[in-house]
RNA sequence: GCCUCUGUAGCUCAGUCGGUAGAGCAGGGGACUGAAAAUCCCCGUGUCGUUGGUUCGAUUCCGACCGGAGGCA
């Protein structure tokens, strides 16, 4: 069987992506898949950094905006819209362009992960949560270890959130996550991507590319978007975003404007370098660093061309 | 000009009654399979301002000098 080729453009936060993504559209007839956790719902444009109408020149942008805030969104639920909109994009004869910082959602895609067919179960959830809170991260770790060794043995006994999902996955399935992990890769994937990551060599560089566009974010009206979500006061992933949260103390007048600000900063600075520990051990992204090339564009186009 | 205080990690500062030093923040590294912009783990050697002296030994005590802050003139 002959693969689908897809592109997918990776990198850490205001590493410029979005652009890169576009011009390589418009190269290679393509069309652009968002695969970013937080550009999926609405009413954050701002904060999420989702391309204005003015910037995509035309080029068709996929799972971008489309949830309303408020509402949760799994990986499970990421991958499957991501794999319907390659196939209508590649029916269409384009070829389909991922782009995005959410390593999991990326990872999930290109390598096939294949999820189990059902809903969260926020009821159990928060039933194994209550029990962790009642007897604590060790003996639920050793609890764990208990029906699935392999799995409680990369754990951490504070990794709430994975132990308890441990258990989830457990309860809810009957089988341990270890094999569910395991199963879940079997099948090949049927996609050929081709991986173009985008930062800049010198760390220092990318801050202040963060500094600046935090600074952009709030000439264009971040405080008044991230009041109202505050306003909202929803839940559901959204509410994760950087660039909203940040400013909720502030709006409960525990901190300054600026101690705001200055954490929202720190805060994006943090997860940048979080997304490039995920992506720097990926042997297969071929990097581009704009700190050391003349054109991003061209050096894509060249890595795209070399892998067919 | 004189007096007082001060100079220790990128920043703010502890500390060593003389045996070459440690917190917070910043930062760095790692993990990641249904919340992932989330969550979790690990990481502190720095001419102790410079230079002389005392001492077995000085970042610590003494002197001079060079920065910084304040006070008196």
């Amino acid at each position: 069987m002959k693969k689908q080729k897809i592109i997918c453009v990776v990198g850490p936060t205001a590493s410029g992506k979005t652009g890169l993504g576009i011009e390589l559209a418009k190269y290679f007839d393509g069309e652009v898949i968002s695969a970013d956790s937080m550009q999926i719902y609405c009413d954050m444009h701002i904060a999420s950094a989702a391309p204005d109408d003015s910037e995509t020149e035309g080029i068709p942008h996929h799972l971008v905006e489309f949830l309303p805030y408020g509402s949760s969104y799994t990986v499970a639920d990421y991958v499957k819209a991501a794999r319907q909109k390659i196939g209508e994009i590649a029916s269409r004869g384009k070829t389909p362009i991922i782009v995005g910082g959410t390593g999991l959602y990326i990872n999930s895609l290109v390598n096939n992960v294949e999820f189990i067919e059902s809903e969260t179960d926020y009821e159990l959830r928060e039933r194994i949560t209550k029990e962790y809170d009642l007897v604590g991260g060790a003996e639920m770790l050793s609890r764990l270890c208990e029906i699935d060794p392999d799995a409680a043995a990369k754990l951490h006994e504070n990794d709430k959130k994975r132990i308890i999902r441990a258990f989830e996955i457990y309860e809810s399935t009957g089988n341990t996550k270890s094999f569910n992990d395991e199963q879940s890769i079997k099948n090949e994937s049927p996609y050929d991507a081709c991986m173009i990551g985008i930062t800049y060599r010198d760390r220092e560089k990318l801050y202040e590319r963060i500094n600046l566009r935090v600074d952009l974010m709030l000439q264009n009206g971040l405080l008044k978007e991230a009041k109202s979500a505050y306003d909202k006061n929803l839940g559901g992933g959204a509410v994760q975003a950087i660039g909203h949260k940040e400013f909720f103390d502030y709006f409960k007048e525990q901190i300054s404007l600026e101690e705001a600000i200055e954490n929202l900063k720190r805060s994006t600075r943090r997860y940048a370098k979080r997304q490039l520990t995920w992506f720097n051990k990926d042997e297969r992204i071929n990097w581009i660093y704009r700190d050391e090339t003349e054109s991003a564009v061209d050096t894509a186009i060249k890595f795209i061309r070399k892998e067919g």
